[in-house]
DNA sequence: CTAATTTCAGTGGTACTGACATAA
DNA sequence: CTTATGTCAGTAACACTGAAATTA
């Protein structure tokens, strides 16, 4: 028996399902994308990271790409294998390692620069241009208030 | 060595990132407000379908949900042992089974909107009411694009 | 025969928790 | 003693694939 009343179609506008269902065929697109050259999105995000902020802990790194401290050892033993960075002791804090870029690194990272840039544009393919900048405006807002909110 | 070009701050803007980053935060909250009932986004999805088009097989169910049929099952179980719905043999088509909801499935229903319409005004909790409008526009204009090529 | 439906078994990337040893 | 770091082990929901049995 359908209903009638406003929430009869309680999901079709439901904005953490569209926003679910949008990341999920974004998430797949890139995912497929990175996969085709043996990457993934993590080392991307590592990569870029290291290439803005410099060579940093892994700490720091898991801070800045919000990749998870545990789940990081494993991609940086990923790209250390593939000769991307460097991993190394720091002489000031025994703690820590100390991750560093290789020039092989950087190459790769302007390699995958171009598969994201392709990957993003088949995400927004839908959107003009003038909605893209609004919807990353809107996701931007949202994530920075999820952040301090 | 930080760059100090343009794509420096690569990861910062990327929208599928951003689109990834809500939504699992709006996931985590949705997800957490359900499970505090003993209830999962697919338990919500599955008994609005039930209750905007009337009971259906699982294969219609996996249609309108977008719940892959080999999933649905585990979800149809979980739903039945709750007493929200009912399988049935269809008599028409034995293959097929119909999923009815329950009275008590409408209550829960109901009790779920509630619990739903808290977490996406958490989710949301950033954005004005008008922003909030033009992001589900948006949104709905991309997993429509998605859909269709 | 082919095609649709339900079900089961399993994979893989992600998000997340907890614990441990080492060192500050 | 407390805290930070890197590491390992493991969980859970989810997205997805493949195949088997049944029936149309």
């Amino acid at each position: 028996m359908p209903e009638n009343q406003p929430e009869a179609a309680r999901l079709r506008t439901l904005p953490s399902r569209l926003l679910s269902m949008a990341a999920t065929h974004a998430d797949r697109t890139v995912g497929d994308a990175l996969a085709a050259r043996g990457a993934r999105k993590w080392h991307y995000a590592v990569l870029a990271t290291l290439a803005e902020f410099g060579p940093a802990s892994q700490a720091e790194l898991s801070e800045r790409t919000h990749v998870y401290r545990s789940d990081l050892v494993a991609v940086i033993n990923e790209l250390t294998g593939q000769g991307l960075v460097e991993r190394s002791a720091d002489p000031g804090d025994r703690r820590r390692n100390v991750i560093t870029m290789t020039d092989e690194g950087g190459r790769r990272l302007r390699e995958l620069d171009g598969v994201l840039a392709e990957a993003e544009d088949v995400v927004l393919a839908g959107l003009s241009p003038t909605d893209r900048e609004e919807l990353t405006r809107l996701l931007t807002a949202l994530v920075r208030h999820h952040r301090h909110g």
